[in-house]
DNA sequence: GTGCATTCCTTGCGAGCACAACTAAGTTAC
DNA sequence: GTAACTTAGTTGTGCTCGCAAGGAATGCAC
């Protein structure tokens, strides 16, 4: 069956792309840590930092970052507990919760954006062209389009 | 400053990479749920049965997987007692114990091998053309050089 | 209004993993 | 041969997350 298996180049292209995934998230685990910060810390502060108002609804926040329920509640707890986010309710919907940005939660982003930064630069972006980078835009482009295409 | 923060397309490639990982692990670990098996136990039964005799001391498939000790320990309790895969000792090393596919496992990669590969191909491959799967395949090969040239 | 469904968030529980500490076994120095 | 070191694997503990259940607030049908 000719579509049963992957191709030799599908397969290298596979196992790299896998390999460096689990590499790269856990080297830039590490990288964040010194700013006593995981990623998914890092992601919260990012999106709000981006927000309106510097504030979100936890469905949103929720959504953006692909995770239930329940796991956003818990991150927020950590990052709550930092002082770095804090739970707003809302008067005019009172089901719903903002996490909200505080003043310790900009200056801590400030403070790693740019060594996040590099960190991205120096694992993954180095030495790749600018033609490169174009196509990896393009490719995960379509990727995403398949992932949305059917989502179960 | 010039390389302080990512270009726009290095953002847009960085952003839809990031998000198609998240989404497409989340898919794949759902698609192989059918099987009663998750990505890393999947993982498992294919690295064993490349292996010579279809066995790998603990500590070669940790590194494989890029899994802590423990990690493999407590992956390996479930596979075990799932009777896809035997513990074994070495008589000639005794501190060696070696993780050994069984018929059963065997049994179990082959129904779920095609339906992973055409995972692969619905949420990865598919609309990309073979010149963006070789460049795929350079891009990552470069990206895992760079996590191999500074390890911390 | 009253009943019912829906939305939003939290809590109980269990799975998966890492780190540190530990046991056991093998290796090296002397 | 014995002490010190290294290697291999397991266990205790804690963290993060998802699923299922629950509770509170809202919206809708009538």
């Amino acid at each position: 069956m000719a579509t049963k298996w992957l191709s030799v180049n599908e397969m290298r292209a596979w196992r790299n792309f896998i390999e460096s995934v689990n590499t790269m998230t856990a080297a830039m685990e590490n990288d964040l840590a010194r700013f006593g910060l995981t990623m998914g810390d890092y992601e919260v502060l990012v999106r709000l930092s981006e927000a309106d108002d510097e504030r979100m609804r936890m469905c949103d926040l929720a959504s953006v970052l692909q995770l239930s329920p329940s796991g956003l509640t818990r991150r927020l707890d950590g990052l709550v507990s930092a002082g770095l986010v804090d739970r707003v309710a809302n008067p005019s919907d009172r089901r719903v919760m903002f996490a909200a940005l505080t003043p310790r939660g900009r200056v801590k982003l400030a403070e790693a954006a740019p060594d996040h930064v590099a960190s991205v630069r120096k694992r993954f972006f180095k030495g790749l062209t600018r033609d490169q980078i174009d196509e990896l835009g393009n490719i995960f482009e379509t990727v995403r389009g398949n992932l949305t295409a059917c989502p179960q």
